[in-house]
RNA sequence: GCCGAUGUGGCUCAAUUGGCAGAGCAGCUGAUUUGUAAUCAGCAGGUUAUCGGUUCGAGUCCGAUCAUCGGCUCCA
């Protein structure tokens, strides 16, 4: 690109820069001009040298400072617009983020004219064209200004800064902001910016604290970026599983039934219960794993051996609650603390009224339940690694506010598992999972969606674990290292472990940028204490062994959830409920429909026959936009010869060829689960 | 659970300051028997999420409940 500066004098640069090396390059004073604040918090002002278009120009770049540097000059104008229409607003802050940035205020809640008012303020500030100057004041000097301004939340960010920090401030004639910048030089170079929506946030996120009124927002250098970044959002809302899932009557929700509880219609139970046989068959005959199926609740007592009762009571469905102030004192706690005498408390202590009802509950988990499949018989360490697989129905009482779609929901059904090993074993078997997971991911073709995360316990809160700081080192440690040893890309979180061992959680991010959990292997040196679980090892003595918690593909409604938005509906041939559409070209032909139907349904394809009296046109615009991924005409030639004309969602018309031929075709597709990429629609029409 | 917004036939949306609930698509019926993205005509479909209030009169105003969306908090 080209730099062209106000003297006349251009430069050429080519490759990845950043806008730190360029401005450098030009001069030493233009890498302080562009870059404000960021250069040991002196501003040269050297402004001159520098046009409006090339400070654009360097923006365009798009790397990653340039592009925040851009953002958050936009909402400090967002600030100074929403100061001028509302002049009670009170500043909070107001960030540089992923797709934009945001800025939040006390104020009353702005609706969509609001923001439509405020961008047209904003155009006004921008074309103002006022400059930004850096200053900077000493502490009191700054908490005083502040006040004067009447700034509550500023005057008490700058008491929170460190001691030896410069506090800075950015004024752009008008409007001064506390701020660390750096900043554009000047408002006029911003050209594409929109006010997106707007929201309540809390004051430093925490609920206890002020209601806030967060305006998001988004920039570009150029129109054409940020009409595109607009379409891009749209395409997005297309994705949008819970949209696309209702409209393809894949699932519906019923105000009657509740939240958070879905109701699968034929065609999403159709995907599902594809995908439930792969799974399982796969566990089972390639991966050694036996099939469990275990109550949906139990007295609650079974869950507080585990402490599972203790820590998570809140998100469980308790039935008979009302006999819960008896069970639910401090001193029940107690007899579950001793793990020793723990079984015979929990079979001892059983809560009844005089009705003989007890205090029972849906399960959150499943591990228990496996654990007594475990328990059933005595084990040697040669039945050892025992591999308990389930498709596994859970219940979680999520907040109200939390049920989203089908990603957040308060009932669902996961490929669940539990790995038994012997200390020798948990190397190997970890790395099978994980091993697992990707192949899973990888037939699915999601498998470049997802970031791993180990799961670490939070050293902060040991009492929110079990077990001691060595206990969980030792096993975080023996994680890392079988993790390393795989040559996995992963990072590490704090706070974010189960209460009973670490996880290495492989985290998928929705449309919208949100993140949530898909598969989970979790390490667990501590429940098999619990439940008094054990194996009798080669001398014949009883030994306790470690257990893997583990899902293979995860929940069953996420992932259907993940597929819709990745494929944007058009799922993988053998995904499809309904995988060939028959269309006849007239009434005429529906015996030779029959016929082809009969022959595909037999080799194991989903197909059907579209037999109304409709133009072929008309049969062909409704199965495409189903999303049927193969459509066969057939009229007078195909009846005569044996022949289908096949028309898929990848190629468009493929022509004629015999019917063997298709069926053994997409059987094959069908058996390797083969992702087939689609031609862009002009190759298609050729 | 908290804050905000929203809720009108299956779907997408109309309905002026409170004044007769309407259209397109889908559905059904009939005609049409069709060669690669929309054949024509007719019919039916609503206690405006639910419950209560204000009013001569409520889709519209007020309250509660339920649900959906966005954002928090949470997430075994």
């Amino acid at each position: 690109m080209k730099i062209t500066l106000k003297d006349g004098s251009s430069k050429e640069y080519a490759g990845a820069m950043t806008i730190l090396d360029i401005a450098k390059d030009i001069s030493e004073g233009l890498a302080r001009a562009a870059c404000a604040g960021l250069v040991d918090g002196k501003v040269m002002d050297l402004r001159t040298e520098l046009s409006e278009d090339c400070e654009l120009a360097i923006l365009t770049l798009r790397d990653e400072e340039g592009l925040r540097v851009l953002r958050h000059t936009t909402s400090h104008i967002l600030a100074e617009a929403v100061k001028r229409l509302f002049p009670n607003a009170k500043c909070a802050i107001g960030p540089a983020i992923d797709e934009g940035f945001y800025y939040d205020f006390d104020a009353e809640p702005f609706s969509r004219e609001d923001l439509d008012n405020l961008e047209a303020e904003m155009k006004k500030i921008i074309k103002e064209g006022n400059e930004l100057t850096r200053f900077t004041l000493p502490r009191d000097e700054a908490i005083k200004l502040m006040e004067e301004k009447g700034e509550p939340y500023k005057v008490e960010l700058i008491q929170d800064l460190p001691e030896d920090a410069e506090i800075s401030f950015y004024d752009q004639k008008g409007f001064v902001d506390l701020c660390a910048g750096p900043h554009m030089m000047s408002t006029k170079g911003i050209k594409a910016f929109k006010l997106i929506s707007s929201s309540m946030a809390y004051w430093r996120g925490d609920s206890d604290k002020a209601r806030l009124q967060r305006i998001y927002g988004t920039v570009f250098a150029k129109k054409e970026e940020l009409d595109a970044y607009l379409a891009h959002l749209e395409d997005i809302k297309l994705r949008d599983h819970n949209r696309l899932g209702r409209e393809m009557e894949l699932f519906t929700t019923v105000d009657v039934i509740g939240q958070g509880l879905p109701l699968f219609m034929p065609k999403g139970t159709k995907i599902i219960q594809k995908m439930q046989r792969w799974i399982e068959d796969l566990e089972d005959k390639e991966w050694g794993y036996v099939r469990t199926r275990t109550p949906l609740m139990a007295k609650s007592n079974l869950y507080k051996l585990s402490d599972h009762w203790f820590h998570y009571k809140d998100g469980m469905f308790v039935l008979n609650d009302d006999l819960m102030s008896e069970t639910d004192a401090l001193e029940d706690q107690k007899l579950y603390s001793d793990t020793s005498v723990a079984m015979k408390n929990a079979q001892d202590k059983v809560y009844t009224d005089k009705d003989g009802r007890e205090v029972m509950a849906l399960r959150p988990m499943t591990c228990p339940f496996q654990y007594f499949v475990y328990k059933a018989k005595q084990r040697s360490y040669r039945d050892l690694p025992y591999r308990m697989g389930e498709t596994s129905t859970l219940f979680r009482n999520e907040d109200s506010g939390e049920m989203h779609g089908l990603t957040r929901v308060r009932q669902f059904t996961i490929s669940e598992g539990h790995l038994v090993c012997t200390p020798e074993q948990i190397t190997d078997e970890f790395k099978n999972c994980v091993k697992l997971a990707k192949y899973c991911l990888t037939t699915l073709g999601l498998e470049d969606d997802v970031t791993y995360r180990m799961s670490k316990w939070d050293p902060a809160n040991p009492g929110k674990y079990l077990g001691t700081a060595e206990d969980w080192d030792k096993v975080q440690d023996a994680m890392r290292v079988i993790l390393d040893d795989i040559g996995l890309d992963y990072t590490e979180e704090d706070g974010e472990a189960a209460f009973y061992g670490p996880k290495l959680d492989i985290q998928a991010k929705n449309v919208y940028g949100k993140e949530d959990t898909m598969i989970t292997i979790q390490l667990d040196m501590f429940l098999a204490e619990r439940y008094d679980m054990y194996y009798i090892d080669a001398n014949g003595e009883k030994k306790r062994p470690y257990i893997i918690h583990r899902t293979s593909m995860g929940c069953y409604e996420r992932t259907l959830a993940w597929l819709i938005e990745h494929y944007a509906g058009k799922f993988p041939t053998w995904l499809c409920p309904e995988q060939v559409r028959i269309l006849p070209i007239s009434e005429k032909f529906a015996d030779y429909a029959e016929s082809v139907r009969k022959e595909l349904a037999v080799a194991g394809v989903d197909v059907t026959v579209d037999n109304r009296s409709e133009k072929i046109g008309f049969k062909i615009r409704e199965a495409r936009l189903e999303k049927v991924p193969y459509m066969l005409v057939v009229g007078q030639q195909e009846q005569e010869q044996g022949l289908v004309s096949v028309r898929s969602r990848y190629e468009g018309n493929e022509g004629q060829k015999p019917l063997s031929e298709f069926r053994d075709q997409i059987v094959e597709e069908i058996r390797t689960k083969e992702i087939r990429v689609e031609l862009p629609e002009e190759e298609k029409k050729k």
